[in-house]
DNA sequence: TTGACTCGCTACAGAAAATGTAGCGCAAGG
DNA sequence: CCTTGCGCTACATTTTCTGTAGCGAGTCAA
């Protein structure tokens, strides 16, 4: 049974200050747009890292920033913490595999951008 | 022809500071991961917007910073500016796109996130 | 030709966020 | 014990963003 549900998220509305709508998409690129976000969920994408090998491959991002970002992440069920450290929830995988797409456009983008 | 290509872009190095490989997946990470610049892209998705349009749709965002935004993103020929406001271009079009998977994405995560 | 628009944008002070560094408490292994 | 790696926290400094005021240029109508 699920909660009772008015359209806009619950779970979602706290945890992402600036998103005043609480329309999914909106939170979402709040969140996204935060910084180092992208980049944390682009490293996570082939296996899980520990806080410190996540740090280490954001250019020794701040403990405080990183902790704060996977906060949120966990909050909202995007990453969890489990053995073998920090990594994807089923639901997060798929918005990293998003993230591959990104990739592939960035190539030809990056291609376009040197003629 | 094209310019002499060292396998990591021109261009795209020096208009976003903080990505040093150059690969562009992380310019692109890090273009993305600025506040707004996510915001703006997705709300360019439909139709082409004047500077004052795009603020009051960003939440009123200060113009200070979206025009840096928008120099940014012009810069690296996601948007350009020309009759009937700020727009996609080809390539930029392609990365809007995107951006509606990720809602479609966002609204499963939302209904996920409140049961 | 003068006002009343709207346009894109700049200036700038105050507020908020990120950075960089040091180091803590804990658990496991030797 | 002592070391190692873990996930963090504290905090002063630096960077970035915000909010507001307003400028110069163009358009249009009176």
């Amino acid at each position: 049974m699920k909660k009772e549900n008015n359209k806009t998220t619950n779970k979602i509305q706290k945890a992402v200050p600036g998103s005043q709508t609480g329309r999914p998409i909106m939170v979402l690129l709040d969140l996204l747009g935060q910084r180092w976000t992208l980049r944390i969920i682009w490293e996570l994408r082939e296996e899980r890292l520990t806080f410190r090998q996540l740090q280490d491959r954001c250019d020794k991002v701040s403990p405080t920033l990183l902790n704060n970002r996977l906060k949120n992440l966990r909050d909202m069920d995007i990453v969890d913490h489990e053995e073998g450290g920090y990594g994807f929830t089923q639901l997060g995988e798929e918005l990293g595999s998003q993230l591959i797409n990104l990739s592939v456009w960035s190539e030809r983008w990056a291609k376009a951008l040197d003629d």
